[in-house]
DNA sequence: ACTATTTGACCGAA
DNA sequence: TTCGGTCAAATAGT
């Protein structure tokens, strides 16, 4: 345990230089000759690093309120906000989904719910609307919200009342980086259309990325000192698949959709799959305690790639800060990594190391 | 005509 | 009473 301890440590130092340093960098693009681009990147890696840094801390708390618990086989999930601060509207949200958990822990006789709240951050970098998810929504609201400065949208799915489907989500824009849109997603889509639709959405994204891919091949190999002979583009499984484990089942009882996803898409192909939670490519550090060497292949800086660094202007970063129900059996053990975490946890580091 | 969006009203929880 | 979430009539777009 002192071994996870270290590494711990020494991976949030890491990620909180690498933080500070990032934030150098950006302060020395915003000078007269800044390029709004290079800005967005930086942002992006820049939260991307606080995400990092503060999924370590929340697993760390989680871990100490003894929190995991691999036989636990509850549906519950919540979400974890990197990007607002304490007073930010979407807190709420977190905090309801936290109350819900504990009251499922004291009255375990009320049924568990059906519902299960994400968060996903879209950075809209470029053409892409930044909502498109592959799903269709239908606005049926909007709402100024105390002490933020853009007013949360409110959309259901478009088939609710033809296919019953009672997916919802709430996109806001950050207070602080307007340019990055919160989108908080309830309840999970029944209906079918939508698969098909993210299905295609996925192929698009695929085909661009492999487009680009071929183009950046073509410049680096016209470039005289940088002639490459084995450079292989980089298959779907290995951009799209950084993690080995089929995709997060979030209703046992959507068997088919579940399938669905888990025969023909990547864990990053839809709001559900993106909620892939961060804490798990922190977990891949520590495995050996988790046993999930085996499980998670991708290292750590392969994640922190794939996961936030924009390609081209017309990726969409999907800042993933929603940790979530992990339960499949795939994992050679029925796994539930179905926690909660406190994003407004406050804590004294050194208190935290030293336990 | 049909569908989607806007926006003020309404409701329930805190 | 306040505030977030939803409803539904009005409006806009096709």
């Amino acid at each position: 345990m002192e071994k996870v301890k270290a590494l711990e440590k020494k991976k949030l130092i890491s990620q909180l230089t690498q933080g500070k340093e990032l934030v150098n960098q950006l302060k020395k693009q915003l000078g007269p000759l800044a390029s709004p681009e290079e800005c967005d990147l930086l942002l992006g890696k820049i939260l991307s690093t606080l995400e990092k840094s503060l999924s370590i801390l929340s697993l760390k708390a989680l871990l100490l309120d003894g929190g995991i618990n691999a036989n636990n086989s509850t549906s519950s999930c919540s979400s974890i906000s990197f990007l607002g601060n304490n007073h930010s509207p979407k807190s709420e949200v977190l905090d309801s989904s936290v109350d819900q958990l504990d009251k499922n822990i004291v009255s375990k006789k009320r049924k568990k719910s059906q519902q299960w709240t994400n968060q996903i951050s879209i950075s809209d970098t470029g053409h892409e609307c930044p909502h498109e998810d592959g799903y269709s929504w239908r606005k049926y609201g909007q709402k100024d919200i105390l002490g933020a400065n853009h007013p949360r949208a409110y959309y259901r799915c478009t088939h609710r009342n033809t296919q019953g489907c009672l997916a919802t989500k709430q996109v806001q824009r950050s207070d602080g980086n307007s340019s990055i849109f919160e989108v908080t997603y309830k309840g999970r889509h029944s209906c079918k259309v939508a698969q098909s639709n993210i299905f295609s959405l996925e192929n698009q994204k695929r085909q661009k990325h492999n487009k680009k891919q071929e183009q950046a091949m073509e410049i680096f190999n016209s470039t005289p000192n940088h002639k490459v002979e084995n450079f292989s583009i980089t298959t779907e499984e290995e951009v799209f698949t950084p993690f080995s484990f089929p995709p997060t089942p979030l209703n046992l009882e959507n068997v088919e959709e579940t399938k669905l996803f888990s025969d023909s898409m990547a864990p990053f192909s839809s709001p559900i799959m993106s909620e892939l939670p961060s804490y798990l490519s922190m977990l891949t550090s520590q495995n050996d305690e988790f046993g999930m060497d085996q499980i998670l292949q991708s290292s750590d800086s392969d994640l922190t790639e794939l996961i936030s660094t924009p390609t081209s202007d017309s990726d969409l970063t999907e800042l993933i800060s929603t940790p979530t129900s992990i339960s499949d059996s795939t994992f050679g053990r029925d796994w539930d990594l179905s926690v909660d975490f406190e994003p407004n946890v406050t804590f004294d580091i050194e208190e935290f190391f030293s336990n």
